[in-house]
DNA sequence: CTGAAAGCGCTAACAA
DNA sequence: TTGTTAGCGCTTTCAG
């Protein structure tokens, strides 16, 4: 019933050595074809699986990368664990999973444990890069690369899109679009680098069109349908109407229009709003999400492979990939009259 | 800077012998509260972390539980992932992760890899069970339960809610609303014992209140909004106008509802709309989604606890787990006048 | 081309 | 209480 055949056993049915069996299944060495024959027979007969784990005990590689999340139900998230998962197969490795919550904590004791389990590569998500986990991570020497919203020039390997361009480029959108106050509702707590690009993106952009800043139109929330809501309550409760809405997470996005719905103004006839990231939810929604683009799966694929490449030892050019992002015109934004 | 600190290497530096360090490391015999310590803080010092791809081999145990899924980023899907990474790190045990896509071939892949992967157990998330499947897997011996929407009578561990009960009461419910032309839209293909289950309720609870069964009004799709927007376009392009539509999924329910709105009906006010899960988003969307309600979560959270079980050779009572479900009352179902 | 033997890092008898 | 030793299943020299 189970799997007790090892090599051994192969080998004894064969008629020949566990190094020669050993060969045969990796094409390790020249085998003559007639006992290479008898070999296979005998492997198919019997349903022998080799044992990865012996096998890497003495290879030391474990086909294992580890993936460390946030929150798998995330939807930014997890449409770049497909991306991931996807390419992992195809390279024949497998994804050793661990959610964080975001927890700096937890972050940690995760690479221990994917280190522990052997894994040769690690695919970090996470909403905040800190020098702690870096060091760390570098201090153990595993081929890693992050994905984070955040492109802070620390010395690591990450794949991101440029978010103060396209922060920018959002804002100029929404300003040529007629709209003069524009609520700048961030997807995380202050003061990250992450919200430092995205306002200086969202500024610079005020600014070349001579529109002054006003501080209280911007609110910083996290990422949660809830708290993009939140935060435009707030707002509103604050009595501040805006003709537009600038959330940076899709999900957020559209919490902030259900409270803008719920205030009972219309979206986008009395405030336009747009999000970030382009999740699926984005184009289910109704109004159709106007938002940024990220192609969330393939920076999934695009930093296994990195690690990949890393684990390989292959050179690569660039530290860090940006991926373009796009603006994504659909209904929750309009022309204001 | 790498981890090549062996217990080897350990056990040197304490000037004791390696079982002496296994044994402080497992806490499996007795060793003196001097030596212990003097171990330790070697432990401690060299950053020493144990090899558990040696340990299993010898264990026989590489606490490793295989996740099989449709899709992860299918949010009925990464719910139940979240409750059975949660557990597992609970146990200490970690998840590998197997996307299947709905491929059969790719799930029997799956299983294969993972047990080649030594997995302690497995946890398949599937849309739909098939006896070739479960055979295969009870060939090799491996705990496994299984959280699908099906809940059919094969001799395996399974975590459902009971599919036609939930029909049964969603569709009385939409009734007792004065809905009678209801339209029935399928997550998936026909023929599916989970169809036939659904299908089942459907008609009971249509017959129980005297409503002749209309087959123009069912329809199979998937669980994509996609799939849904499309069955429900089919129908109004039939010229059929349902009072209400009951969708077996939520993301599917919502394409259903843009579908209704790109024809230019309103939800509710003119068709009202149920949908099946309560997935993140039936909350957030606009309007709110009515739905039967499923603990996503804890779906999760039982069927690795089960496995887990297994894998301890715990006896369990109940080979087949049935969560209770509950139909939320939001805002895509109201009254028929 | 093939086999014998060493050893990957660890646990678990078995002695001492 | 501790150390010695024999493997776990596999790869990989090293001889032949």
């Amino acid at each position: 019933m189970k799997n007790n055949i090892t090599i051994k056993d192969v080998a004894k049915q064969a008629g020949v050595s566990i190094s020669t069996v050993s060969r045969v299944i990796n094409d390790s060495k020249p085998v003559t074809d007639e006992v290479k024959q008898k070999v296979l027979d005998v492997i198919k007969e019997t349903g022998y699986i080799p044992n990865p784990l012996a096998r890497s005990l003495v290879t030391k590689k474990s086909q294992l990368i580890g993936v460390i999340v946030p929150e798998v139900s995330d939807s930014f998230v997890n449409e770049i664990l497909n991306g991931i998962e996807e390419v992992a197969k195809m390279y024949d490795y497998d994804i050793l999973l661990a959610n964080t919550y975001s927890d700096k904590e937890q972050e940690l004791k995760s690479i221990n444990l994917l280190r522990a389990k052997q894994v040769e590569g690690i695919v970090m998500i996470s909403w905040i890069v800190e020098q702690e986990h870096i060091n760390y991570m570098q201090n153990c020497g595993i081929p890693a690369t992050y994905i984070s919203k955040t492109a802070r020039d620390y010395d690591i390997y990450t794949v991101s899109t440029s978010n103060k361009k396209a922060t920018f480029d959002m804002t100029k959108y929404l300003i040529d679009k007629g709209h003069e106050k524009i609520a700048f509702i961030m997807t995380s707590k202050d003061d990250t680098i992450l919200e430092m690009e995205r306002l200086a993106g969202y500024e610079e952009a005020l600014e070349q069109n001579n529109i002054k800043l006003d501080k209280n139109l911007i609110k910083y929330g996290g990422t949660e349908y809830e708290n993009g809501y939140q935060s435009m309550k707030e707002l509103l409760d604050e009595g501040i109407i805006p003709h537009a809405a600038f959330v940076t997470g899709d999900e957020a996005a559209i919490g902030a229009i259900n409270a803008i719905c719920d205030a009972g103004y219309r979206v986008p006839e009395d405030i336009s709003v747009a999000g970030f990231n382009d999740v699926k939810i984005a184009k289910m929604y109704k109004p159709k999400l106007t938002t940024v683009h990220q192609p969330l799966y393939d920076m999934g694929a695009v930093a296994i492979r990195m690690v990949i490449k890393l684990i390989n030892k292959e050179i690569l050019d660039n530290k860090k990939v940006e991926l373009p992002y796009k603006i994504i015109d659909r209904e929750s934004v309009i022309e204001r009259k």
